[in-house]
RNA sequence: GGGCGAUUAGCUCAGCGGUAGAGCAUCUCCCUUACACGGAGAGGGUCGGGGGUUCGAAUCCCUCAUCGCCCA
C-alpha cells in the first residue's frame, strides 16, 4: 500500500485542501442567465442569516448542514442552485455586546460618545466579528454562492427597508400611536411581543386599602404590584358582584398620593381575585390599559425609560422599580392600610434579550397593521402554495397568522435601520424615500421639516424582506430576482415561524404579490444528553468547531444528517459523532481497498457475461440504494437516508462483496471485479457527497472515479438506478451464501471453534441450492474457514455433528466430534423446537380462523400459510436432528 | 387554561395495521495482508397503564400517567 494512502482518514488536511479550492474555482456560483434561457431549473435557498454577534451552535450546524445536503443534491440533478448567505444586523443583541464592550474597556457610555461615533464603534465591531459564523460555516463545507453574500445593514439592503416602510406609511397599514408595549428596562426600549418569554415565579399578593371618599371605611384590593399603585386611575369590580354594587359610581382615595380615583364596573374582573376589587393602572397593565380605554380613565406613566420613578410619582420620584415596592409597602403598613399578604405564584414576562423583567407601559411607537397582511399568508398554506414539514406546523404558523396582532415596529436603539420619518415643526410625519434637504417641506403640510424620527426599526422589519431584498427588490427588474426569485425551500428553527417565517410571506405577498418561498422545513431542536435545550447559559452546549476539529466536518454533517428523524427533537451527546467518523473511515479503507487491488484507473465496462454472481448481486443492490437514496432527499428523510447509505456501504459491500471477491483481486484481477468496485464506489461516493462532501470528493480523486472532463463530484450527474440482468437471481444465490456462511460462523461460535481451525462442512440442500452453493463453494470455504465442503440432496449428516437449520430445507452440518457437548446440544435443540412449535400453532389458530380466511388480504393469508409450512417443516426436522443425537 | 410532541432492548432512536429493528453499550472469540475509528458471533424488549375498533394493534380511537415544547 502507498504511503500517501494512510489507513486513517486525516479529514483536517483534507478540507483545509478542499474547501479553498472549491469556492476560488467558483463551483456554487449561480448563473442566472442560465435560468433565464432556460437551460437549467433554479433550486433557490436563502440561509437564515445567523446574528453578527454569532458563533456557530449545533442548531445553526444542522440547519446548514441539511440546507448544504439538499443544495449539493440538486446540483448534481442539474438544477442551477443558489444558496445565499448572509448575516443580519440583530439589532438589539449587537447594540448591547457593544455597549457593555465600551463600559468595561473604556467605561464610556454611548449616550457620552454619542450617535455618530456609537455607531461607528458598531461598524467597527460589525467589521472584525461580522463574517465568523460565516467562516465557521465555510468549515462545516456549505457551498453558498459567496459572492452573493449579504448583510442586512448593505446599502441596497437598507433601501429596500426604506422603500417597504415608506410605501406601508402611504398605503396606512403603518401608524403611529401610543400604546402599551413591553419595554425592555435594561436596554430601554421597546420590543414586541414575540421577543418576551414568561417565567413562573414566586410572588406575593398584597391586600391594600383604598379608603372610601365618603369616609365609610375601605375597598380592599389585591395587587402583585404595589408600586403601580402610584399610577392608578381607578378601581374596577365585575358589575354583578354584589359586594360591591352600590360603590360603583363613587370615589375612593388612592393612598399615598392621596388622590381621588372613580370605581366603575367592568365584566373583565375576576370576581374571585382578591377581594373582586381591583386597581386600574392604564399606563402599566395591558389589562387596565383596556379597561381605562372602556371608562375614559386617565392614562398615568410613572417609570421612566430605565424603570425608575418619575416625576408623576411624587416623593418616590427617582425610586428604582424594586426600591419604590419596598418604601411604598413600608408606608402603606406604617398607615395601616396594608390588610394582608400572601405568597403569590405569577408568571413575569422576560426580556429575550437582555433577561430582564419587562415593563408594560404606554409610549409613542410605530406598529405595523397586520391583519390585511395576513390574509394571503393564511390563504398560501390553505390553498397548498406554500407548505411545511413536518406538516403540523402549519398550525402553528395558522394560529398566529388568525389572531394576529398590530406589531410595534419601533425601537429605541442606534444601531438599525433609523425610522425613515421627518417632521414638521407641529409635529406632522412625513415618511421619505430619501433624505430631505436642509430646508426641505414637509409634503403634505407645506411647512419645513425639522427633525427625523430618533428611533430606528425592528430587525425583523429588514429580515422579512431577506428573499425579495437579497435578490434586488425594490429593483424587480434585475437578472437575479428574474432568475431566482421566488425561492425554493426555506429550512429553519420553529421558534421563528412567526417572527420570520409568517412575515416574509406577509412580504412577499404585499410587495410582489407572490409566495416567497414554496416549502418550509421546520427542523428539529438540538438537545443535550439528558433532553434540555442547549444553551450558553446553562454551560451544556455542545461546539460544533470543536467537533469539526475533532471528528472531521464530514463525521459531524453525516452524523446530523443521521440523527434528523421527522421533526423530531435530537439528544446530543459528543459520541454520537463516532458514528459519522467511523463510517468516513470505513469509507476510506473502503477506497484504500479497492485502489490497493489495482482499482483506480478507469476501464471500460466489460461484457455483460464476464460477470459473476455476486458482481451482479452488488451492481443490483447498489441501484436499489441509489432509488432509495434519491426517494429520501425528496421526501426530506435525512435519517433514512443516511441509513441507506450507511447499510449498503458497511453491511453489503464492505463486508461481503469484498470479502467475496478478495481471491479474485489476487495477481492480476479480471476486468469485471474491478469494474463493478469502481461502479459500486463510485456511485455510493456520489450518493454521499451532498452529506459528506470532502471524504467522498477525496477519494473520487484519488482513484479517478470523476467522470472525463469533472473537475469536481459536485459537479458529476446525481446516478440513476442502473438495472443489472439476472440480477434478482443474482441475489438469491448470494442470498444463500451467506446464510450458510453464518449459519458454519455461528456453529463455531457456539462450539467454541476458533477460525484458526478449518472444520468440514456438510451442507444438504434441494437441487437448485445446492447448485448455487457449488458455484460458490471457494467463497463459502474461505468465510466459513471450511476445509472439505459437501454439498447436495444426499448429504447425510454425520454421526456428532452440529446442525443448523436455513429455511427452504437447507441444513448445515459441522462434524465435529469430540467437541460437542450433547447435553448442551440436546438443550438448545429443545429450545428451537418450542420456539419452532409455538410459531406453528400461533400462526395454525389464525389459519383456522374462518374470519381471517375471509377478511385478510389474500397475499397475506398466502404469507401466513407458507410461513405455517416452513415453521412446521422446520419443526419436524429440528425433531430429527434431536432424534439423531440420541 | 389551550395546543403540539414524546413514552419501543441498559442508552439514543427508527418502525406507525400483518412474523419487534438500528447504532452505541454489554458478553465471547480474533491484531485474518482495506479498516481495532476493525472483523466474527451472542445475549437483551409482555413496544408507559387501562379500555376500545379490527380476522389481526407497537402501529388506529378513547382514557389515565409521566416528561418536554409552544401559545394565552
Amino acid at each position: 500500500m502507498p504511503d500517501d494512502f494512510p489507513t486513517r482518514y486525516d479529514p483536517h488536511e483534507v478540507e483545509a485542501r478542499l474547501y479553498p479550492l472549491w469556492e476560488r474555482r467558483g463551483d456554487w456560483t449561480a448563473d442566472a442567465a442560465a435560468v433565464r434561457e432556460g437551460r437549467r431549473r433554479p433550486f433557490v435557498v436563502m440561509i437564515p442569516p445567523p446574528n453578527v454577534t454569532g458563533a456557530l451552535h449545533m442548531g445553526h450546524a444542522l440547519n446548514n448542514t441539511l440546507q448544504d445536503v439538499l443544495c449539493r443534491w440538486r446540483r448534481m440533478c442539474g438544477d442551477e442552485v443558489l444558496w445565499l448567505p448572509g448575516i443580519d444586523h440583530a439589532g438589539i443583541a449587537t447594540q448591547a455586546v457593544v455597549e457593555k464592550k465600551l463600559l468595561e474597556e473604556r467605561k464610556t457610555r454611548r449616550v457620552d460618545m454619542g450617535r455618530e461615533a456609537f455607531l461607528g464603534e458598531v461598524w467597527a465591531w460589525k467589521r472584525q466579528y461580522g463574517d465568523t459564523i460565516l467562516g465557521q460555516l465555510r468549515r462545516l463545507g456549505c457551498s453558498c454562492d459567496w459572492s452573493r453574500s449579504k448583510f442586512t445593514m448593505d446599502p441596497d439592503l437598507s433601501l429596500a427597508v426604506r422603500k417597504a416602510f415608506v410605501s406601508l406609511f402611504d398605503e396606512g397599514l403603518v401608524y403611529r400611536g401610543a400604546r402599551i408595549v413591553n419595554w425592555d428596562c435594561a436596554l430601554e426600549t421597546a420590543v414586541s411581543d414575540d421577543e418576551i418569554e414568561y417565567e413562573d415565579r414566586r410572588g406575593k399578593l398584597w391586600h391594600v386599602r383604598y379608603p372610601r371618599a365618603d369616609g365609610k371605611g375601605f375597598v380592599v384590593v389585591a395587587t402583585t404590584r404595589p408600586e403601580t399603585m402610584l399610577g392608578d386611575t381607578g378601581v374596577a369590580v365585575h358589575p354583578e358582584d354584589d359586594r360591591w354594587r352600590d360603590l360603583v359610581g363613587t370615589k375612593v382615595r388612592l393612598p399615598l398620593l392621596d388622590r381621588e380615583i372613580p370605581v366603575v364596573a367592568d365584566d373583565s374582573v375576576e370576581r374571585g381575585f382578591g377581594t373582586g376589587a381591583v386597581k386600574v393602572t392604564p399606563g402599566h397593565d395591558p389589562a387596565d390599559y383596556e379597561r381605562g380605554r372602556r371608562h375614559g380613565l386617565p392614562v398615568l406613566v410613572v417609570l421612566d425609560g430605565k424603570g425608575r420613578i418619575n416625576a408623576e410619582g411624587g416623593a418616590y420620584a427617582g425610586l428604582s422599580r424594586e426600591q419604590a415596592r419596598d418604601r411604598i409597602v413600608k408606608d402603606l403598613e406604617e398607615r395601616g392600610l396594608l390588610e394582608k399578604v400572601e405568597d403569590h405564584p405569577l408568571r413575569v414576562a422576560v426580556s429575550d434579550r437582555s433577561k430582564s423583567v419587562i415593563e408594560p407601559l404606554v409610549s409613542e411607537q410605530w406598529f405595523v397593521s397586520m391583519e390585511r397582511l395576513a390574509g394571503p399568508a393564511i390563504a398560501a398554506v390553505k390553498d397548498g402554495t406554500l407548505s411545511f414539514r413536518p406538516e403540523r406546523w402549519t398550525k402553528v404558523y395558522l394560529d398566529w397568522l388568525e389572531n394576529v396582532r398590530d406589531w410595534c415596529i419601533s425601537r429605541q436603539l442606534w444601531w438599525g435601520h433609523r425610522i425613515p420619518v421627518w417632521y414638521d415643526a407641529d409635529g406632522a410625519p412625513a415618511a421619505l424615500l430619501e433624505d430631505p434637504a436642509p430646508g426641505a417641506l414637509h409634503p403634505r403640510t407645506g411647512k419645513p421639516l425639522v427633525r427625523q424620527d430618533e428611533d430606528v426599526l425592528d430587525t425583523w422589519a429588514s429580515s422579512w424582506l431577506w428573499p425579495l431584498s437579497t435578490l434586488g427588490w425594490p429593483d424587480r427588474g434585475t437578472e437575479d430576482f428574474r432568475a431566482f426569485y421566488p425561492t425554493s425551500f426555506l429550512s429553519t428553527a420553529r421558534e421563528i415561524i412567526y417572527l420570520w417565517v409568517a412575515r416574509m410571506v406577509m412580504a412577499g405577498y404585499h410587495f410582489d404579490g407572490r409566495c416567497p418561498f414554496d416549502t418550509v422545513y421546520i427542523h428539529a431542536t438540538i438537545l443535550d444528553g439528558k433532553g434540555r435545550r442547549m444553551s450558553k447559559s446553562a454551560g451544556n452546549g455542545i461546539d460544533p468547531v470543536d467537533m469539526i476539529a475533532k471528528y472531521g466536518a464530514d463525521a459531524v454533517r453525516f452524523s446530523l444528517v443521521d440523527l434528523t428523524t421527522e421533526g423530531q427533537d435530537v439528544r446530543l451527546a459528543e459520541n454520537r459523532f463516532e458514528v459519522g467518523r467511523n463510517f468516513m473511515n470505513k469509507l476510506w479503507n473502503a477506497g484504500r481497498f479497492v485502489a490497493g487491488a489495482g482499482g483506480d484507473r478507469p476501464l471500460p465496462r466489460p461484457p455483460e457475461e464476464a460477470f459473476a454472481a455476486e458482481d451482479r448481486w452488488i451492481l443490483h443492490r447498489l441501484a436499489r440504494t441509489v432509488e432509495e437514496a434519491t426517494g429520501h432527499l425528496a421526501g426530506y428523510r435525512f435519517h433514512d437516508l443516511a441509513r441507506t447509505l450507511h447499510a449498503f456501504a458497511w453491511n453489503e459491500l464492505c463486508d461481503w462483496y469484498l470479502e467475496i471477491v478478495k481471491p479474485r483481486l489476487e495477481g492480476a484481477p479480471g476486468p469485471a471485479v474491478l469494474w463493478t468496485l469502481r461502479e459500486c464506489l463510485g456511485t455510493l461516493l456520489r450518493l454521499l457527497h451532498p452529506a459528506a462532501p470532502f471524504v467522498t470528493e477525496e477519494l473520487a480523486a484519488r482513484l479517478s472515479l470523476l467522470p472525463p472532463g469533472v473537475s469536481s463530484l459536485g459537479k458529476a450527474s446525481w446516478p440513476s438506478p442502473v438495472e443489472v440482468p439476472g440480477g434478482a437471481e443474482a441475489a438469491a444465490e448470494v442470498a444463500l451464501l451467506q446464510a450458510v456462511v453464518t449459519a458454519v460462523r455461528t456453529l463455531r461460535s457456539e462450539k467454541r471453534v476458533g477460525e484458526a481451525d478449518l472444520v468440514d462442512a456438510d451442507v444438504r440442500a434441494g437441487e437448485a441450492e445446492a447448485a448455487a452453493l457449488r458455484r460458490q463453494e471457494a467463497a463459502v470455504r474461505r468465510l466459513g474457514k471450511i476445509e472439505a465442503l459437501a454439498v447436495g440432496a444426499g448429504v447425510r449428516r454425520r454421526p456428532r455433528s452440529a446442525v443448523a437449520h436455513l429455511p427452504g430445507g437447507v441444513e448445515v452440518y459441522l462434524p465435529l466430534e469430540g467437541r460437542i457437548d450433547i447435553g448442551a446440544e440436546r438443550e438448545r435443540l429443545a429450545k428451537e423446537i418450542a420456539k419452532a412449535e409455538g410459531v406453528a400453532a400461533s400462526v395454525e389458530r389464525k389459519i383456522g380462523n374462518a374470519d381471517f380466511l375471509a377478511r385478510a388480504k389474500p397475499e397475506v393469508v398466502e404469507a401466513e400459510r407458507a410461513r405455517l409450512a416452513e415453521a412446521a417443516a422446520l419443526r419436524d426436522r429440528l425433531r430429527a436432528s434431536l432424534a439423531d443425537l440420541e
